[in-house]
DNA sequence: CTTGTAAATTAACGTACGTTCATTTATATT
DNA sequence: AATATAAATGAACGTACGTTAATTTACAAG
């Protein structure tokens, strides 16, 4: 057998890096072998070099893929001209929904990260500065006009990121709470961490006032 | 040479653990190879099996010692009988102050549990579990007590956790701020997480006031 | 002083690694 | 239809891995 009938090329691509994103994730970089990716690819390992030059090339295409991703949502998400405070309302919880769903990816953009050779980390390393960069400035915008009260913006925006992103370390689907309550309880949180009270901020939900039933 | 003179076992096996930790907060665990350890200890790599019988044992030994003297130095550090509020502002000190002293320590707490067997896993998860089940209960104290405006305990103490030991991916010695700045910030933050305005709770700073030179 | 143990050495075990090469076959291009 | 390219295969490269064995020497205990 040599190539396969109605085989594409990029599905072999998309199937490596589905596979590969997986076992990076549960054992590591450094602990998956070529072979192991092949075969959950259900290739030999000589087919990988024809989609990816090295292994390195793997984690910092997933690496990649997934920061860019990442921005693109936020740009896609945010609001232009909004206050702070609703803007910050927004990121939490387009920062708990897209990292929820991910765990994976944002397993190994955290740990993998020493993996890359110094070029490949550094472009990695920034794209991570520009999207904290888009919490940072909603915290000092709020903090120039006076709707947040904050001992110090770099340092808030970093603790922020740290709690949100910390919803991966033990969120499991069909727990006790749902992505909406975590959202909700963490909204209040975050309001909080920046002097808004949240309660005075945003007004109760109409349906669950006129419709008990 | 075979034995070296005025040399103890229990020297070498320190060195082991040290030389160990870095390299694998470095590169991981499993980027790293006995040969590696065994030549920063100074060593040739069959000696490292006269005081570890195996890699894995290294490794789950410094998570192990690690977590015990974290849930040590807590026992020690609090005060029975203390109120949710003052014991929950002396947490977030001692969190913060411990955690920034042993980077690698912590670092390789998170990143390389998956590299240890399913029974060592659970050991480890379970001192884990019982260190956050200090402010888990520190929280549930001060909500039951009425001090602490909470709106779900378990979920508000993984988000103070979070956001504290988030403070070692930033944290770097002789920045813009010292340990003491954080702490305090930080103190702030966490009140204002469970309710409490820290302001009104803390009186202000005598010399401050009194010492305007 | 003898003896047993502890702590090191060198050499070697089989295994697995990332990657390359030559080859084969399916698809795309002209 | 002829040709080039894309995508797979199986075999092999040298290297490094974790660990074990046999041996040598320093220290501790009787």
């Amino acid at each position: 057998m040599a190539r396969p009938i109605g085989i594409k090329g990029s599905d072999t691509a998309n199937k490596i890096r589905n596979c590969s994103l997986h076992l990076f994730a549960q054992l590591g970089y450094a602990a998956v072998s070529m072979r192991m990716i092949a075969e959950a690819v259900g290739v030999q390992a000589a087919a990988l070099y024809n989609h990816f030059p090295t292994k390195q090339d793997i984690l910092c295409d997933l690496l990649q893929v997934h920061m860019q991703d990442l921005i693109d949502a936020w740009e896609r998400e945010r609001e232009k001209d909004e206050s702070p405070s609703a803007a910050l309302l927004r990121f939490t919880r387009f920062h708990i929904r897209y990292h929820i769903q991910r765990p994976d990816e944002v397993f190994i953009s955290y740990m993998e990260l020493r993996n890359l050779e110094p070029e490949n980390f550094s472009a990695i390393e920034n794209m991570r500065g520009r999207y904290e960069g888009y919490l940072r400035d909603i915290l000092s915008a709020g903090q120039t006009s006076g709707s947040f009260s904050i001992a110090d913006a770099p340092v808030t925006s970093m603790a922020v990121i740290s709690m949100l992103t910390g919803v991966n370390t033990w969120y499991r689907s069909g727990g006790r709470l749902d992505v909406e309550d975590i959202e909700e309880i963490y909204e209040g949180l975050v309001s909080r961490c920046v002097g808004l009270d949240h309660s005075s901020t945003v007004a109760p939900e109409p349906n669950k006032i006129e419709d008990p039933v």
